[in-house]
DNA sequence: CTCTTCACG
DNA sequence: ACGTACGTGAAGAGC
């Protein structure tokens, strides 16, 4: 037996369109053109192959004016317009499925319905064949029989319905979904029916009558008003039958022959993707078009081979996504007129020859790395257009460089697949190619935005700051963290059996659902709140019910271990690499505020506050003499002082009071020593809160306390620093004017959900805007610090090492004979880096791992 | 691949 | 009436 698979496409298109345009906010590419729909669409359309297998199949459509319409004007009257930016998309969906290999069929004056049916009819008629029907549309329920049932699709999933399935539900046989439709109506369709019977009333009628012919037949058993209704629309109820039985006979001469799934023409698909940039499908077709034009290169073995007049870009791929566990796989060079691969066995004589040509490159901490592993060390770049990418907020998440060549019309294939189609070459050339090409574009754009002093002083020389802390690395005792990590796992067994004597039953853990149903269901445990998925059993959740029962308490636990465990103890042993040392890797170009990230592994989120952090900080170890850890002390804080020139914060800045003692005392009306430490807590969450724009609503819930008095704290804390509230109005107004906000040194971000439809979204843009200046300035110092001490260490030959960043603490290892020299420069060049209306103060400490240095 | 949870500033 | 704090990364569950 053969399966025809028939999908309802204008279905899926609608669907798709409206499950993502409710806010307001339209996916679209970076031509303007909105995709939403057609992502959706494609995903479906993916699902449903991937998931049916289809031998045969069909995607039907709308078009033009329908039949029903021509003959009774009042059909599918009161719909809403079709919105243009979906009719935009519509003919894409016709040429991505005909690149998909899939038949698709539209024929005026019938609708999407009619053509499913009548192949439907075919399917039941042809005694090969059965058929699958897939829309969320339940007009097409009438078309089920013994061989064609329907895949009803939900918000999230679907429902299979044959007939069985249906009577179940509804109650009669799935034909007589017209007979219900005939008295119940249809408000979607401005199908009229009966007035006056609904639901309840039409399906009593059908399961005793089975079809209205057999109702008005026996009209005269019917009694009452009931009757008279019946009566009085008789009309209406039959043109409604007519308009909602689905059409089984449209003419054509289409065969089941002609709807075999061929399967896609990937060259085809791949540029309908790259038109609408669909960059995760291109990424999912296997087997990607050959490149039409290659760029002519020199094959360069012999230093002589090459000759650079001026500037020129450079390219190196690396074998890895991670470039400390990778090596150099090819690298290119680019000038005005020529491009070159270099052989790597020349490639140290070749940059040394181009040295002091300025070089134009992508990623050149990457590329710094990984000259080093070969001995190299001498890489000196003028420019960096991942950086620059960056400052002019081009760039994905991803730093694939493919995406901002893509983007641009360039066919270039994505990292991953390079890797594994061995094709590096001439994908090498283009994108040493694409940065000589852009770079002056870039540097104009940067002038013009006024980035220039941020790129050139900050972020450009930081690059190898980072580089050099990334490659140095940092040690840490495996052996210390193994003893851990058995001692660990036995407190989790421990702990787990406990858990499963309290609860009655051995269940998994770590699984919030299930724990969810053990606590509220089982358990029948109170406070419960709801998320998307059931029943949310966060840290907070918990907290409230450690007095009520013993569970609690050991589920803390639980969870507590676990997350040392596998994030601390296993993943960061992972990570050590042979030479006994952790390299992360600082993503410079990720966050939107313009601090650093951290990765694989993140050294920015090592525990800090219990005895387990403590065990995981003391394996930390110096490679010289010790560490100094130097930190910016509320930082952020003074910031907020200096932007919004409160003169009463940047007093009490200037005069080096405790600064939450200080507003606890403001706020509660008190003298500065009568403060107790709870209302110093308490100010402290007040203080915080405003930085991220916090409603009385959130603050209450930090402090458990009611949202009222949270207000009012709030409300207090304004007035008392009118300075604040005043940045808080001005910056808002300035962000909605603009559509962006500016840090000190000038870093830009732009904040698209001010502009949003939906109210929360546009909320959310506010909180950004009022916070981003504060962390991105503070994070904009901290970079400039960094580059400033690097120079300074370097300027002065010092052998001690600057290990980590985390924010707002820097971390460096000490050689012997430098602790001095390095803690004056250190603290000199933290607190001068910029002159504010207020001090920055910067405290230090020392110790023999991480842990005795903080 | 998304969601939840939890580690840090 | 709504839903509720900024910025990150990693792991496990479950679709």
């Amino acid at each position: 037996m053969k399966r025809l698979i028939l999908v309802d496409g204008n279905n899926l298109l609608f669907r798709s369109y409206y499950a993502t345009a409710y806010n307001g906010n339209i996916m679209k590419n970076s031509k303007n053109f909105p995709t939403n729909a057609l992502y959706g669409f494609t995903s479906m359309i993916n699902k449903i192959i991937n998931e049916e297998h289809p031998e045969y199949m069909m995607v039907a459509f709308d078009i033009g004016t329908n039949f029903r319409k021509k003959e009774v004007p009042s059909y599918k009257e009161g719909r809403a317009e079709t919105p243009n930016e979906l009719r935009m998309q519509m003919p894409f969906a016709r040429k991505i499925l005909d690149a998909m290999g899939i038949k698709y069929i539209e024929q005026e004056p019938y609708e999407a319905d009619d053509i499913i049916g009548t192949f439907a009819k075919k399917a039941l008629d042809d005694p090969f064949f059965d058929a699958t029907i897939i829309s969320s549309d339940k007009d097409l329920l009438q078309l089920i029989n013994d061989e064609v049932n329907v895949k009803l699709l939900k918000q999230k999933d679907y429902i299979i319905y044959d007939e069985a399935k249906f009577r179940e539900d509804y109650g009669f046989a799935p034909i007589n979904m017209i007979d219900y439709k005939a008295l119940a109506g249809d408000a979607s369709d401005n199908i009229p029916g009966v007035k006056g019977i609904g639901d309840k009333t039409a399906i009593n009628l059908l399961k005793e009558y089975g079809c209205i012919e057999n109702i008005y037949a026996n009209i005269d058993n019917i009694k009452g008003k009931l009757k008279d209704k019946l009566l009085e629309d008789k009309d209406s109820a039959f043109l409604s039958k007519k308009l909602a039985t689905i059409y089984l006979e449209v003419p054509t001469d289409v065969t089941f022959e002609d709807l075999i799934y061929k399967g896609p023409k990937e060259e085809e698909l791949y540029s309908i993707f790259q038109d609408l940039e669909f960059y995760s499908f291109m990424k999912n077709l296997k087997n990607k078009p050959a490149k039409p034009k290659d760029l002519p290169f020199v094959y360069v073995d012999n230093p002589d081979d090459i000759n650079i007049e001026s500037d020129y870009a450079l390219y190196i791929e690396c074998d890895n996504l991670n470039y400390h566990n990778g090596d150099i796989a090819s690298v290119a060079i680019c000038d005005q007129e020529k491009n070159y691969i270099i052989d790597l066995n020349v490639l140290n004589e070749v940059l040394l020859k181009l040295v002091g040509h300025p070089c134009y490159t992508y990623d050149y901490k990457k590329n710094i790395c990984l000259l080093k592993k070969r001995g190299f060390d001498n890489l000196e770049c003028t420019g960096d257009l991942l950086i620059t990418s960056y400052l002019l907020n081009k760039t994905t998440k991803n730093e694939d460089i493919a995406y901002l060549m893509n983007a641009k019309g360039n066919e270039v294939r994505f990292l991953e697949d390079i890797y594994k189609d061995k094709i590096i070459q001439n994908e090498t050339i283009k994108k040493a190619r694409f940065i000589y090409d852009y770079k002056d574009e870039h540097l104009k754009e940067i002038q013009m935005d006024k980035l220039d002093k941020l790129y050139y002083e900050i972020e450009l020389p930081l690059v190898k700051v980072l580089a050099d802390m990334e490659y140095t690395g940092i040690r840490v005792d495996r052996s210390v963290l193994e003893e851990m990590k058995v001692d660990i796992k036995n407190q989790i067994d421990a702990v787990t059996k406990e858990i499963y004597e309290l609860a009655g039953e051995e269940f998994n853990i770590a699984s919030p659902k299930k724990l969810g149903i053990i606590l509220f269901e089982k358990l029948g445990l109170p406070y419960k709140k709801m998320n998307k998925e059931g029943y949310k059993t966060d840290a907070k959740v918990l907290q409230k019910l450690v007095d009520v029962h013993p569970i609690i308490n050991k589920i803390l636990t639980f969870r507590n271990l676990s997350k040392i465990y596998s994030t601390y103890l296993e993943g960061l042993i992972a990570t050590i690499k042979e030479d006994g040392k952790i390299h992360t890797i600082y993503k410079q170009t990720l966050t939107r505020t313009g601090r650093l990230s951290s990765a694989e592994p993140n050294l920015q989120n090592i525990p800090m506050h219990d005895e387990l952090a403590k065990q995981i900080r003391k394996s930390f170890l110096p490679e010289y003499t010790g560490f100094l850890s130097c930190d910016y002390s509320q930082i952020e804080l003074r910031i907020l002082a200096h932007i919004s020139k409160s003169e009463d914060l940047i007093k009490a800045f200037v005069n080096k009071e405790d600064i939450h003692r200080r507003v606890a005392a403001d706020i509660y009306g008190k003298k500065f020593e009568d403060v107790t430490s709870e209302e110093r807590s308490t100010a402290k969450s007040v203080i915080f809160g405003i930085v991220y724009g916090i409603s009385g609503f959130g603050l209450g819930e930090d402090l458990g306390i009611n949202p009222k008095e949270a207000s009012m704290f709030i409300k207090k804390y304004y007035e008392l620093y009118p300075g604040v509230k005043n940045y808080m109005d001005n910056i808002i107004k300035e962000a909605y004017e603009y559509g962006y906000v500016r840090t000190l040194y000038n870093r830009k971000r732009v904040i698209d959900e001010l502009f949003n439809k939906n109210y929360m979204i546009r909320q959310a843009g506010e909180r950004i805007a009022l916070n981003t200046p504060i962390q991105g300035t503070a994070a904009d110092i901290m970079k400039k610090a960094m580059v400033d001490i690097y120079n300074e260490f370097n300027r002065l030959k010092l052998k001690s090492k600057m290990l980590l960043q985390v924010h707002d603490e820097l971390v460096f290892d000490i050689y012997e004979g430098e602790k001095d020299t390095v803690l004056n420069i250190v603290k000199d060049k933290m607190e001068n880096v910029v002159k504010l209306s207020v001090p920055i103060t910067v405290s230090a400490s020392w110790g023999k791992n991480w842990y005795e240095a903080k």
